[in-house]
RNA sequence: GGUCCCGUGGUCCAAUGGAUAGGACGAUGGCCUCCGAAGCCGUAGGUCCAGGUUCGAUUCCUGGCGGGACCA
């Protein structure tokens, strides 16, 4: 599903946990930040080439964040910032060339990341990607009449042709409906998000064909999806337009952690950090394990850990990030799922022959096996919900309630020293176990060990 | 001010309108001469409040109270 939910990063589309863990470690992150660089005098000294060297992003993070710092503080900076951002837009050569700096500097960063979490682009096309089609769609936008100057700004206000209370361009003020515009163009010139992701959506459509489109995008965007898939059928734009929200990661005080301030934690910690520990329980528990295999393992763990426990739960639920809760290797967690499996495994192991599942026949005695079935039939009634409404959790749920009827089984029920036919049997209930276990885990783009 | 999301044992989370509201963590009592104890089997503990729809509501509707977000 990771594969499938998000197959471009480009305007504010971010995949699952990115924009929450806070580092900031989608284009529009990197690119938002370069343009706080390039807006603050001497941003040059500001930046560590060092720390830019090993941890890019959170080097970029650092200065991005201290410039704002500073623009709060100062309101010359701030103007400063947004006089650049215009000449930027406009392609100033000498802003260009820093804020390509800062592109590829941050590629990078993101590029590791999501390397580590095994997940792949096919196409990889940042905000700039769409720079010069801004100014003729804000045209086009007033010559159809569904955008018009107010203030010195081009606006989206209401066509009017709903109740006002579903309109995404009103707002109910203490004197009634009033306008909500979505503005695509500055007064000082200067393009936003809507702009850029109505750019987008017209990429889309019209380069490859798209009829659906989906945006995994954190629940506070939610407004601006509105606003934008109205305008794009305004403007003709046909499609099945999704916003598939997800809540935020809130810190310590239940406020929101924003990349912009405040301490928040790097994906990258929490991955390393995750490694580390299944390293260290994989150290206590199978000494037999070393080197390059239980390194391997270790990180089929940890990783799987991080990404269960953000998968598990409901989409749109805010959650207070906790390192235990992340890092778990024990309760509710995807080592309990692989630990199902490796067992499995071992038992196979054990076999001096091949064994054909397909030919066995179904005995069922013990409750244990007759619950552990019931729950193999199910996994073709979960996959469809899951998918009618992107929710990851209701596949997790059902993989830990198939690993527990599983681990009860294994307790009640002995396998290989069963009498014929019902070790056939169980075998084959132990096969068909693994086998939706290894491809549940995949579709949440988890990995399954041999051993752990 | 308006809009959106949320409110479930001590904590964190589940539950296409359907059976006795599931699970994990924590607490507590057991289980490794027996296929891997990252496990298994027990015990205690829960739907914010008030109405409504329904044979039936954690779920849907209305109004409160509480938390968060967005727009202004």
């Amino acid at each position: 599903m990771l594969s499938t939910s998000s197959t471009q990063v480009s305007g504010s589309t971010s995949s699952f946990i990115s924009d929450s863990v806070g580092t900031g470690f989608n284009i529009v992150g990197a690119t938002t930040s370069a343009n706080s660089l390039i807006d603050f005098h001497g941003w040059k000294t500001l930046l560590n080439s060092a720390d830019l060297e090993t941890d890019p992003i959170t080097e970029l993070v650092r200065v991005y964040r201290e410039v704002n710092a500073s623009a709060k503080q100062d309101p010359n900076v701030l103007e400063t910032c947004k006089a650049e951002l215009v000449k930027l837009q406009a392609g100033d050569p000498e802003n260009l060339a820093i804020w390509q700096q800062c592109i590829d500097v941050s590629k990078r960063g993101l590029q590791a990341i999501y390397q580590k979490l095994d997940v792949r682009f096919d196409h990889w096309l940042g905000e700039s990607f769409y720079n010069d089609r801004l100014p003729g769609l804000v045209d086009e936008f007033l010559t159809q009449g569904i955008a018009r100057e107010s203030n010195g700004a081009i606006c989206i206000f209401s066509d009017d042709t709903g109740p006002p209370e579903e309109d995404p361009f009103k707002v109910h003020r203490e004197d009634g409906w009033t306008d909500n515009p979505a503005i695509i163009r500055k007064a000082d010139g200067g393009f936003l998000y809507a702009t850029t992701d109505l750019a987008t959506l017209e990429y889309r459509i019209d380069q490859w064909k798209a009829d659906q489109i989906w945006y995994v995008v954190g629940v506070p965007q939610s407004l601006h999806f509105r606003q934008i898939f109205d305008a794009a059928a305004r403007w003709g734009k046909q499609g099945d337009f999704r916003h598939i929200a997800f809540g935020s990661i809130l810190g310590e005080d239940r406020k929101l952690m924003k990349t912009r301030s405040g301490d928040n934690v790097g994906l990258t910690d929490v991955l390393t950090e995750a490694v580390e520990r299944a390293a260290k329980a994989i150290a206590e528990k199978n000494p037999d394990l070393q080197g390059e295999e239980a390194a391997e393992i270790a990180e089929i763990v940890g990783i799987g850990a991080v990404k269960f426990a953000e998968l598990s739960q409901n989409r749109l639920t805010d959650y207070v990030f906790a390192w235990d809760r992340m890092l778990a290797l024990q309760g509710d967690t995807a080592p309990y799922l692989q630990y199902s499996s490796v067992r499995i495994r071992s038992i196979f192991r054990k076999l001096d022959a091949p064994f054909d599942a397909s030919s066995a026949t179904i005995v069922l005695e013990k409750d244990e096996e007759i619950h552990l079935v019931r729950l193999h039939l199910r996994f073709g009634e979960v996959l469809p919900v899951v998918l009618e409404d992107f929710r990851p959790n209701l596949l997790a749920n059902y993989l830990l309630e198939l690993a527990r009827a599983f681990h009860s089984f294994f307790e009640a029920c002995p396998v290989l020293k069963s009498e014929e036919p019902v070790r056939s049997s169980r075998l084959a209930l132990c096969e068909l176990t693994s086998r939706i276990l290894s491809q549940g885990l995949a579709l949440l783009g988890i990995r399954c060990p041999e051993k752990m």
